[in-house]
DNA sequence: ATCATGATGTTCT
DNA sequence: GAACATCATGATG
């Protein structure tokens, strides 16, 4: 299966985003490989994105976002789960892709032994289950995705058909809530629920009542 | 199927 | 101190 180039990361990460539906991601361990379909994703623009880890700059977590495109920007996140993008546009661009869910197309009983609670149509639907399923963790930051014989890598699959491409507004963002860059394959069953965000409320109300 | 809630700790203000 | 690109669980229909 053909690796993909790095040119296919150097473009708008709007348009990145919806071409990333039906390609592969490969993860190899000491355990074993993990093969993914992706058929959901959502893309953030660097700076000018409210809801982008970019739009303050750049910091110690985001460093690599703003490096050359085919990089994997993994961050830790609810004191438990980590998310997975890859970096697009050009060199300094700041933009990404996250990894939002995708279908388990080999390497099943090694996913299964990271998250044995889990339904197979489960394994990697969410972007924490995503990375759970993978294997993926801070070890995985940075990592080329373009290298032939790197552990993390993004191959050919069979790109989604255009009319199955569905696109809505991104899931659990604060900030620039009606850009309609998530994008998923319509029906199919690995796609996670869109849920909107909620702000959590702190255990006690200083407003005088409890 | 939906809804509400607690868990957990890093990052940024 | 507050926010956070979430998930599992338990209640309910």
């Amino acid at each position: 299966m053909p690796i993909l180039p790095r040119e296919f990361f150097d473009r708008p990460v709007e348009e990145v985003a919806p071409a990333l539906l039906g390609q592969i991601l490969a993860h190899r361990t000491a355990e074993g490989e993990v093969l993914l379909r992706l058929t959901e994703v959502e893309a953030y623009a660097g700076p000018l994105d409210a809801a982008s880890h970019a739009y303050r700059g750049r910091t110690a977590r985001n460093a690599v976002m703003f490096g050359p495109p085919g990089h994997s920007y993994v961050y830790f996140t609810y004191g438990m789960h980590f998310c997975m993008n890859l970096v697009c546009g050009e060199d300094g661009d700041a933009s990404a892709v996250l990894l939002r869910a995708g279908e388990v197309i080999a390497g099943g009983e090694l996913a299964a032994t990271r998250r044995p609670r889990s339904s197979v149509r489960d394994l990697a639907r969410g972007p924490a289950r995503l990375c759970q399923a993978m294997g993926i963790g801070r070890e995985q930051y940075g990592l080329d995705v373009c290298s032939p014989a790197g552990p993390l890598r993004a191959l050919a699959g069979e790109p989604a058909d255009p009319a199955s491409i569905m696109a809505g507004p991104r899931t659990g963002v604060t900030g620039a809530k009606e850009t309609p860059w998530r994008f998923w394959i319509d029906g199919d069953p690995s796609v996670s629920p869109y849920r909107a965000h909620v702000p959590k409320r702190r255990k006690a109300t200083a407003d005088g009542r409890g």
